[in-house]
DNA sequence: TATTGACTTTGAGTGAACTACAAGTTGTAT
DNA sequence: ATACAACTTGTAGTTCACTCAAAGTCAATA
């Protein structure tokens, strides 16, 4: 970890994330082509190591590799892409928020069930205010 | 639909699910074998439908198929399982508050890079607090 | 009666996102 | 100097959750 440079192992360790993938990741295009040493080993900078992060943390909430794609794609092509990057965010963003709210109703009715089930194998008798199952 | 009763092309249509799905569902066993007309044709009773819906539900906040395979099972084994479906809803609660919790940090990620550019786009400036890109 | 169209089963195919493998190169430790 | 782990590229395989195609059955209509 000399000068915040990391190699992919390092890279893999503090992320969690597998070689496989950040190789993976760097050949389709969601993280921007990484330095390499003199004998061709990835040397991560901490801009890459940015976008590591970001590809992580916007992959755990499910968005597509092909917008993130594209996001890196409109970064590289420089300031004339402001306003796509803010629609393709925008957009996203949409998607994320139709997604919270489905998440919201199922874990409310996980709750309700874990209740009734709860209670259920405590008295052996499992009774539903509504639905069945 | 008589008698609350429906062919596979209604509930298809009702809840925007294929009849492939459908059928894939109940031969994974996803929901209860679903009853056929004397022709063999399916004929899903309220309480089929009831299943469909849950499926729907759970899947669309990200259950997997093998989680409601197993919470199916779990129900046509009888009362015994009160206790192993309490368990098994509660596991999956646990792990949609995890994804919640990703996805509330995402899309607060989100709000402020499209602000960011949202003003960016006017300004032609970019300029970020923190992390870059 | 013949055709249409929705249904049936079985089995194979698809797309997304990895994941593993093969074959070769490099760098460090003994 | 040599062993050995870790890296490289490129290609192929896997998993999940569907999705489609083929071949046949059945009910309603022209």
């Amino acid at each position: 970890m000399n000068q915040n440079r990391m190699t992919i192992k390092e890279v893999s360790e503090k992320y969690n994330i597998s070689a496989e993938t950040l190789r993976y990741y760097e050949r389709v295009g969601v993280i921007p082509p990484v330095n390499r040493t003199a004998s061709g080993i990835r040397d991560f900078t901490a801009q890459d190591i940015r976008w590591v992060e970001n590809a992580k943390c916007m992959r755990s909430a499910g968005l597509p590799i092909e917008a993130l794609i594209e996001y890196q794609r409109l970064c590289r092509e420089g300031d004339s892409t402001f306003q796509a990057r803010c629609d393709l965010l925008t957009e996203q963003r949409k998607i994320l928020l139709e997604q919270q709210r489905k998440l919201n109703e199922t874990i409310a009715l996980l709750d309700y069930k874990v209740a009734k089930y709860a209670d259920a194998a405590r008295t052996g008798k499992l009774k539903w205010d509504m639905k069945q199952d």
